[in-house]
DNA sequence: ATGGCTATTGTAAGCGCTTACATCGAATTT
DNA sequence: AAATTCGATGTAAGCGCTTACAATAGCCAT
């Protein structure tokens, strides 16, 4: 299977073309700069030895690499994967590539992953959220490798990002549901400790019911993993909770799927006994029965801006800076009044 | 945000530690080779400088990489998600990295993203399904890089896999369909031209219905890109035929998941009015209403067992060999009798 | 004390590529 | 016809690391 003829090198490629190993790297990469004639001895040679060019040679040689890291916490579901879709597409475009590793929301690994990246040469990283370890954003100054953030918005925060606000999108759909006469809430998150997308969400719904005159102590709140299962669980705690809540939010829509599912299990009408809200709008909400209310997040427009702020910056050197993106509240069938 | 102080190079963090490269280099990589003393004046100098070694120098010197690539049609959805997570672990376990890449079904898309890993000098690669461009596997034995096939098992096939039978899976579910009284049967498919997954399925049922005494050229069959929305519009589409089938095989989860979504939509029953079966048994099979029956792949050791044959082969030198993995059928609440 | 180990470190030769600089005709200008 | 310019190519110096080999020091047995 591997055969065991040595790999062609550029050397062997400028042999076979007879010329020089300058000329065949220049009809690479700089093919107007190189006779026509020439181009195609190379491009034949080429063909012939099935060559491809080593990258880390490139890389250490011209000291760049046209790559961009992203690193997100998991690629397990599609929360991250269409804004990362239209991040890549944006990048592609601009002959960029990218490279994804994911975390399992585990800080270390995040860490770990980042060097790993940096390593590979990543000349940007995207990341997500802007909670993290100061040492590692010490790090990638000392590597001089920029760093984009997103998924969070925050007009205050000195790292630039591309993303919303998740606190004021939760508030603006808690003070909705709040003015259907809901009084009694729940939240299922995810884990808020290192997670500022969660514990935005979070603070939203309490800024919401402290405006509107209730105590933001009262939320039943419930941590727990990522999933669908999760969420399930989750939303048995939360209903053994006395009284009873008539609205259960949660941090995401895989844990509001999950919520769901268990309500059809135990009998519980949705939204007859119970409202149920996701978050993200991902492509479940609209297949589950009754179909979810949520708040949209408009993944691919972000993807798309973050890419094109991180090509601007490689490519013509304009320095980044914070944009926020919107979200919208959607209505559909898991939202009823009280 | 971005210091010019330059980056830290191997050669910095020796001179800082009063050592030669050698010895760093070896501290790094072979820690007991080196003194106790010694090792912790290197991790000393790594530490002030954030030295991150260099991925490409260390592996045009090292010759070897270890990482391994993983090229999968798409990361939208959750459909290689499981099996790819399994992957990963079983290779971080073992002290390897892995890359990935998606093709979004795209031939032309996927030789961009082999040329591209294996550029990056992945040690080795893990493709899905046997069918491509034959000049592909010969650039890749050019460029001595193992390949480890998936998704799929072939007994007759010449590269080695770690999969199942798509079409024997199938075929299975088609003849259990068959004993509950369906005869007009129809397939919602991923496209069969470029997808050995695909075709296989659609086989498997075309040789039940065979075996069974049916007209396997009766089979509706539809053909569609992959998605959600386009299952819902595939089932449109196939409700048309006259007669109406009984009983709509969807080639995978997603595209049953779209289908469900529209008989809801236009008040079919299922599977009062209709039977749907899905294939792959994703988390989303389980969280639909009704529950999905559908065809279950062991995606996590599938994931797991390629992981440890790559490991061994790269580590060990053990040559790949086919492994083969069962699928089962899993009965849940879209299919019923006629 | 001597020879032979072993453990630790240093020396230096690449790995495959890019690119500044030098070279060299041929075309253009004076 | 000589001088200038310019496009195409070659030469060679690294980029940051690993590793074969050499060197050294400390240790043991003899």
């Amino acid at each position: 299977m591997t055969s065991q003829r040595p790999i062609p090198t550029l050397q062997d490629v400028a042999a076979r073309a007879g010329v020089s190993t300058a000329t065949v790297s220049r009809a690479i990469n700089f093919p107007d700069q190189v006779a026509l004639g020439t181009r195609s001895k190379v491009d034949a040679a080429i063909a012939e030895l099935g060559y491809s060019p080593n990258f880390g040679a490139r890389a250490m040689a011209a000291r760049r690499t046209n790559t961009i890291g992203a690193i997100i916490p998991t690629m397990e579901n599609a929360i991250f994967a269409r804004g990362l879709q239209a991040f890549q597409e944006e990048l592609r475009s601009h002959g960029f590539t990218m490279l994804v590793a994911s975390t399992a929301y585990q800080p270390t690994t995040e860490e770990e992953q980042i060097r790993s990246l940096v390593a590979r040469g990543a000349d940007a990283l995207l990341l997500i959220g802007y909670r993290r370890d100061p040492a590692i954003y010490d790090f990638l100054d000392a590597q001089g490798v920029p760093v984009l953030l997103t998924w969070a918005f925050d007009p205050e925060a000195v790292r630039p990002s591309v993303g919303f606000n998740n606190s004021a999108a939760m508030q603006a759909m808690a003070e909705k549901v709040i003015e259907m006469g809901h009084r009694r809430l729940a939240l299922i998150s995810a884990e808020t400790a290192q997670n500022d997308r969660a514990s935005g969400r979070r603070d939203g719904i309490k800024r919401a019911m402290t405006a509107a005159g209730l105590n933001s102590d009262a939320l039943c709140f419930v941590e727990t993993k990522y999933g669908i299962d999760e969420g399930a669980a989750a939303f048995d705690e939360v209903m053994a909770h006395d009284p009873r809540p008539t609205a259960v939010f949660c941090g995401n829509d895989v844990l509001a799927v999950g919520a769901l599912r268990r309500a059809r299990e135990r009998g519980i009408a949705v939204p007859g006994d119970v409202s149920i809200i996701g978050f993200d709008d991902i492509e479940l909400a609209q297949v589950v029965y009754p179909a979810l209310t949520t708040v949209h997040v408009p993944h691919r427009e972000m993807g798309r801006k973050a890419g094109q702020a991180l090509v601007r910056l490689l490519r013509d050197g304009v320095a980044l800076e914070p944009v926020e993106v919107h979200t919208r509240l959607v209505f559909r069938d898991t939202l009823g009044s009280v």
